[in-house]
DNA sequence: CCGACAACCTGACGGC
DNA sequence: TGCCGTCAGGTTGTCG
């Protein structure tokens, strides 16, 4: 899944097949994902034209040309997958296109969700309502994370998994940035010095922007839009790596925080 | 406020 | 071959 390079990238596969196209049919295959489907979700968005993309925290929209906006969440295991030949039991949402191009969403775990809003309430979506800025926009910068953190006594770790301080990192990402700066993961976020959080939010726009750059993530059943799998040469330096050795010359070590691994260098990250 | 934990689900993998 | 335990990218809520 899906952090946000893998959203990004998703987006940037939907749009080939999908944008100007009218849908000519929607099809949901069950009653729901994590949430159910929204009831009249056939009925607004069969026969409008897509005309718009875009992609907020971990969430992927798309936009109509009747001012509706459809929300995907891909949870843990969701992903789209384009002319698909043959729609699989885990395909519960299925799109096609006035040029019989088919789009499935495939969630095996079905962690994942669908809404549709208008246009001019996307703000009011109550799952964006609290979240933090971007990390690829200039609104996370040093500044904002310090005065976002201070006085939090919680770990590091926990705080960049909160979408309220910063929208779209998750497991992977957060601790790639983390080690890329030195930051022991279970550092007091408060307690972290301004020129440390500088250096942070540099990491954390690198280590997305190469993510993105390299089509999505490199996990096992991670799937590219286009259903060829997007499995490159690992990049991560700690993500799954435990016992392997640190470019410094340490070891990665796992731990579990919150019932969640993380995988840190004890030398390099203090 | 904070950490721990469970719940929501299926599939992949390792060990035996 | 198969069975069983463990683990997985996320989100949300409860408990102490």
């Amino acid at each position: 899944m899906p952090e946000l390079p893998e959203v990004e990238t998703t987006v940037r596969g939907l749009r080939p097949p999908l944008e100007g196209r009218r849908l000519t049919r929607v099809e949901t295959r069950r009653a729901d994902l994590r949430r159910p489907f929204p009831p009249d979700l056939r009925q607004r968005m069969t026969g409008a034209t897509i005309i718009g993309f875009g992609r907020r925290a971990k969430y992927g929209l798309l936009e109509t040309d009747r001012g509706d906006v459809m929300i995907f969440h891909l949870g843990m295991s969701g992903r789209w997958r384009i002319d698909p030949g043959e729609i699989g039991a885990h395909d519960h949402l299925v799109l096609e296109t006035d040029e019989g191009r088919v789009l499935a969403l495939c969630d095996p775990r079905r962690f994942g969700s669908v809404d549709l809003v208008r246009k001019v309430d996307l703000a009011e979506f109550p799952a964006f309502k609290a979240l933090g800025p971007e990390p690829l926009e200039p609104e996370l910068n040093g500044g904002y994370l310090a005065r976002a953190l201070e006085g939090r006594t919680a770990s590091i770790k926990a705080m960049l998994l909160d979408q309220r301080i910063v929208a779209g990192l998750g497991n992977i990402y957060v601790c790639e940035a983390l080690h890329m700066t030195g930051i022991a993961p279970g550092m007091m976020a408060g307690r972290i010095s301004r020129k440390r959080l500088d250096r942070l939010v540099d990491a954390i726009r690198n280590v997305l922007a190469a993510a993105i750059e390299a089509g999505g993530s490199t996990l096992r059943d991670y799937a590219r839009p286009d259903g060829e799998l997007g499995y490159f040469a690992k990049q991560w330096l700690v993500y799954g790596r435990e016992g392997e050795s640190c470019r410094c010359g340490g070891n990665v070590a796992r731990r579990v925080d919150g019932g969640r691994s993380t995988f840190y260098c004890p030398k390099c990250q203090k």
